[in-house]
DNA sequence: CACACTTACGATATTCGTAAGGATT
DNA sequence: AATCCTTACGAATATCGTAAGTGTG
């Protein structure tokens, strides 16, 4: 016996209306598709669930015992359904994923936002983690994709590069450099630096561009926003990649294109190579791809 | 989308074992057919359930929320189908029938030991009542048939005959009349008799057939049992039914036939006309067929 | 190149709707 | 006569199995 869904829909119509007639039309059958449809459930079941004379129908006492069965039952099967569309639809989900902090505390939340706008009903988890980290998540299935540095991205993962980070001087406006349109290392390297903490994705790219001992170490801190305010109150200057520069949107600050020995950054979106992306983690990294698109011609014009 | 029995166990079989080809000979289909299964299972949902790359077969986050749903349903969904063949093939069910004292307390229990031998699982629940209340719980649906006189049986109520009483004297073997072949009313009426109750089916009969007061009234109790009991102890006589010589089957009593002007007592099985007995009414009723046909051959031989 | 899934395709089986048949009130 | 379920039958659809195609390790 193959039960599915029709047959189901088909007994309970009849059931509830008695009327061959009505339970069709209600399944948009004809009436003898139906009939037939409903021979077949008896025959699958090998037991009648109706008594029928041209006059009446009713059901059975084993039509009785299908009934409290398909009650059950019926319900069940469209609630999984209806829990499947949801998925299909985005109404539901879940999307974990990792980024770098420097991306994780700037551009990152308005994209966030943006999509939650739309599609209100998935959950977002996101991990603020460094590029290896980032790494060993994706391919440990913890997380659906990553945001992160393209160093350090190995076998077995796809990486996609969403944006390139080109790197910035922060100065108050009245600093010596302030005026200046674009800057080399010689110009930075006798001003004290607020600088990141040793794991930071930034720190390591400025310890690996410029050998740490030539730096002018200032205060050493955890997040953008703090290094934001230590300039601002004139307490040193600071270098940070592009997409950071929303940390650095404060009237009095400067930011001037800084050339390094190591250009730029890349930012990757990684993910397993073989894996199938959920319907919202697709949704998700579309629009994450046009963000970022967005974000660079808006911070590097 | 019309999801079915077919689906369910494709999927889970394939979510088992990922590989099509072993999940597709377990399901008995050709993994053409099998694969067909699956994306029209997928097609109607609207997602890959499965992430396959000719080598590898996996479950899609979909995929994955979706097995949830089908390891409730698919187990609940057998257990239904189960259910129903356990009702199909008789190992389920629950008979409630109604039936005179006279043959509830007689030939019945037999029947219904015979009856459960064979279909242990079935529950039968029977009432012992005259029979006007057999045809009223039959036309009411309390019982799914009754065993009464045939008197008292109305319209819209279907009757068949199972057997046919007559009437026996019942004695002591040192009784004046226990050597006798055959006996009319006229021999009988100067014996004290112990008799039924008022509502009592026999009662009734031998107040239909004999002006009461031409009796001689012995004792008056509600059990064929007791009746027996007190005849052996050579406290009356009696007269019964034939089947209901089940219970003066005692040592050293005698039973004679005896012509009354009614002269027999129908027993017949009432059912609803338009009703469909359920299976296991069915199997009981045609037991009882033979039963009764049976008893009648060995107690009027 | 061998294995495993997909596609192509003709054959079979199912299901559908129209229309006629039969039973009940 | 009217209503309502069943049956008959040709058409559309779905499903099956064989066999060829395709891609991955």
């Amino acid at each position: 016996m193959n039960l599915s869904t029709r047959h189901m829909k088909a007994f309970s119509a009849l059931a509830a209306t008695r009327n061959f007639t009505r339970a069709a039309e209600f399944c948009n059958l004809t009436q003898s598709a139906f009939s037939a449809l409903i021979s077949n459930l008896e025959s699958g079941l090998g037991v009648r669930l109706f008594s029928r004379n041209t006059r009446n129908v009713e059901l059975t006492a084993e039509g009785e015992v299908f009934l409290e069965m398909v009650g059950h039952l019926l319900p069940e099967v469209e609630r999984a359904l209806a829990g499947m569309r949801d998925y299909v639809e985005r109404r539901k989900g879940r999307i974990a994923l990792a980024a770098l902090p420097s991306i994780a505390s700037s551009i990152l939340p308005s994209l966030m936002a943006r999509f939650l706008a739309s599609y209100p009903g998935i959950e977002l988890v996101v991990q603020d983690v460094s590029s290896t980290v980032c790494a060993e998540l994706v391919r440990s299935r913890q997380v659906d994709f990553a945001l992160c540095a393209s160093t350090s991205v190995s076998a077995g993962l796809d990486s996609e590069t969403l944006a390139s980070d080109g790197f910035y001087f922060i100065c108050p406006q009245d600093h010596p450099l302030a005026r200046r349109k674009r800057l080399a290392v010689a110009d930075v390297l006798p001003h004290p630096i607020v600088v990141y903490e040793q794991n930071s994705s930034i720190r390591q790219h400025l310890d690996a561009s410029i050998y740490p001992r030539q730096w002018v170490r200032g205060f050493e801190v955890n997040s953008l926003s703090t290094a934001a305010g230590l300039v601002a109150a004139g307490l040193g200057v600071t270098v940070v990649p592009t997409l950071a520069l929303f940390h650095f949107r404060i009237r009095g600050l400067r930011a001037i294109p800084l050339a390094l020995p190591i250009d730029r950054r890349d930012i990757c979106l990684i993910r397993r190579k073989d894996s199938t992306d959920s319907l919202a983690a697709q949704a998700f990294i579309s629009l994450l791809r046009e963000g970022f698109a967005d974000a660079m011609r808006d911070l590097e014009p």
